[in-house]
DNA sequence: GTCTATAGCAGGATAGAC
DNA sequence: GTCTATCCTGCTATAGAC
């Protein structure tokens, strides 16, 4: 048995899963509540009825992408912190597997950074407040571990580099396109220059 | 006369300003959809009918508060780009003036960054791409002189290090909230100097 | 300048036929 | 698994009384 929201083994989408990537495609576009079930329903060839057929509501539509892309996301965090790298690398690493997931789950990125702030009102989606929290906890360690061990400039404001981070890395889903232009490694690569050695000619 | 939008000489904000004011409020916290004229009818003490006596149309508010913020906006970008000062100085200012806007005018920005995408959709707010593309030369000619003269770095990404900029100092509405914790100066500082000499105990 | 009342439409969701 | 048909709610906007 395979989860839900998982492709099958023989790499062919369930039907559940083909409306999930249209519905994915379309919240992280226009936003959840921007888009109608009657858009995802016309974007599937199907009537807007038919689709309660696989779900119980639009709301379950978004949970069932976010929950299964966070777990993830935060499986690869907690890896890196319980690594033996130096700080610098984890920070690094860390940067590196955020731009992975704008490049491989850029929609449930998008409806994150988009929508969290709303979906977040209603208990259904409370856990999106504690991965927010859980995100802080992971970027606040590797920042002053960095500021300890003497790799990260001692003087620095430590929650305002912390937001300085997240935020540039997170943004990015509003630009970036899979397979168009820079890879996202090459973007990882000169964010982590800049965020590290700044756009000055020292 | 005075223009609609602008509080009267005396202080006293007229009574279509403070709707205005309490629109924006709305439309910046919940998003521009997201907020219904019973809403802000609601914050108002008034019924929804009264405020088509003010307005032509939840479109118009928006538009009312957009237009001159941005006026406002661009007009300080021009006087730096025509200004004698060196490069690193000009992209400094450019960042310290988006600080202060963000300080001065959050909602303005917030409803900006969160819903322009949406509202440029509508031929009405076509103008908004205007903005957009006129925001990217003032970055990217600052950026390029800033290179050709030496400032910064020569194997800088151009529109990569533009869209980490613009992104970097705008997301900030997403937290900063004006008279808490550090001033938009304070922050700008932190901000400019990270993206000058990163974080790198170098 | 605000209220009463309501038109007109679009949205999420349901029941049952096929 | 999809369609037909429809309910109910909430939204923008309007007309005219006060």
């Amino acid at each position: 048995m395979s989860a839900a929201s998982t492709p099958e083994s023989n790499g062919t989408p369930t039907r559940r899963e083909q409306l999930l990537a249209i519905a994915a495609e379309l919240f992280a576009e226009k936003g959840f509540r921007n888009t109608t079930v009657r858009d995802i329903a016309d974007a599937a060839g199907i009537l807007s009825g038919s689709l309660y057929h696989h779900f119980d509501s639009k709301e379950s539509m978004v949970d069932e992408l976010l929950v299964p892309f966070q777990e993830e996301l935060f499986g690869k965090y907690d890896e890196i912190l319980a690594s033996g790298d130096d700080a610098r690398t984890k920070l690094e690493r860390a940067v590196r597997v955020s731009f992975e997931a704008i490049d491989q789950h850029p929609h449930e990125v998008a409806i994150f950074q988009n929508d969290a702030d709303h979906l977040g009102t209603f208990e259904r989606f409370g856990y999106l407040a504690d991965r927010n929290t859980q995100s802080r906890q992971v970027w606040v360690t590797l920042i002053e571990e960095g500021v300890r061990t003497g790799v990260l400039r001692p003087d620095l404001d430590v929650t305002l580099t912390y937001r300085f981070i997240r935020d540039t890395v997170w943004v990015a889903v509003r630009w970036y396109r899979p397979g168009r232009g820079l890879s996202h490694t090459a973007v990882a690569d000169q964010y982590v220059r800049i965020l590290l050695d700044g756009i000055s000619n020292a």
